[in-house]
DNA sequence: TTCCCTGCAAAGTTTTTGCACTCAT
DNA sequence: ATGAGTGCAAAAACTTTGCAGGGAA
């Protein structure tokens, strides 16, 4: 990933040219997820981190900040199915990037693979369907849990 | 599909052989699968559906009876992010099949492909994770609303 | 100054649970 | 007859909304 400074100029500027205002709830949470650029942060993932920082912020704001941060591209939205949604630095541009789940600790890795490009245009072909997203995930067990369990 | 006959043979003798009873609740579940096995059904999609047969039927109990035919794998449960668990009839036997998710329309449409299969061999030399199941979505606009969108 | 944004509390949605009663086996 | 299964209502878990007050531009 890019310089972290620069990363942060990026969003700020696609929160103005949108006229959002960058409070500084929206500041503790991009730093957050800055701080956390492994992690799958839920929104009480980010909340409790960021109570620390910001005592006083609402889980409903959030709630509304990863909403935003989602719509204008900067966090991707995630399900993986453990009943929360889960955020990340989106990065569309960049390489694919899947998912690997666990299944006994719910670990959340990375795999990177291109190889999904290619079958949308069959898609297209075959179901008149027209792709804009793909979401790849594979569930199993993490190195570490596959010794745990034998 | 196989005969429809055969098929509850089959769901029935899971069921008891697993000594789970064979209530008239879970009979009407199972038919009401069976008579829309082209969809792909919330719970409060067969608790309306099942309603007309079975006024009396409780919302919890087609929860508890669609949980359970998960576990038995008679049903998979599919999370196609409009916010509540769909099912269909479990096919982890036949072809593998993907779901096509219309963003506009919300409809799911399915596609068959194998190719994942040989990724996973390729997950667990490079990153040690031991796939035990996977989950494709692609998201996009069916024929109809690409027409209809412009 | 303006009105976007926030915290709080209340409500919404989907799903689960507790409990006494019922029925399939 | 007996315990798995059920309906009902209440609760749980996550998220959204309404509103009045507060702060970024």
């Amino acid at each position: 990933m890019a310089d972290e400074q620069e990363i942060y100029q990026v969003i700020c500027d696609r929160l103005r040219n949108n006229s959002y205002k960058l409070t500084p709830q929206r500041q503790t949470i991009l730093r957050t997820f800055m701080d956390n650029a492994a992690r799958h942060l839920s929104a009480e993932d980010v909340y409790s981190l960021v109570k620390h920082e910001y005592p006083d912020m609402g889980l409903a704001t959030v709630y509304r900040t990863l909403d935003l941060l989602a719509e204008l591209g900067i966090l991707q939205k995630n399900d993986f199915g453990d009943g929360c949604s889960r955020y990340e630095f989106s990065r569309k541009n960049e390489h694919h990037h899947h998912h690997l789940i666990c299944l006994n600790c719910g670990e959340v890795s990375e795999f990177d693979d291109d190889l999904l490009e290619s079958l949308e245009a069959v898609i297209f072909k075959r179901n008149h369907f027209k792709v804009v997203d793909h979401d790849l995930k594979f569930l199993g067990y993490c190195q570490k849990c596959q010794s745990t369990l034998e």
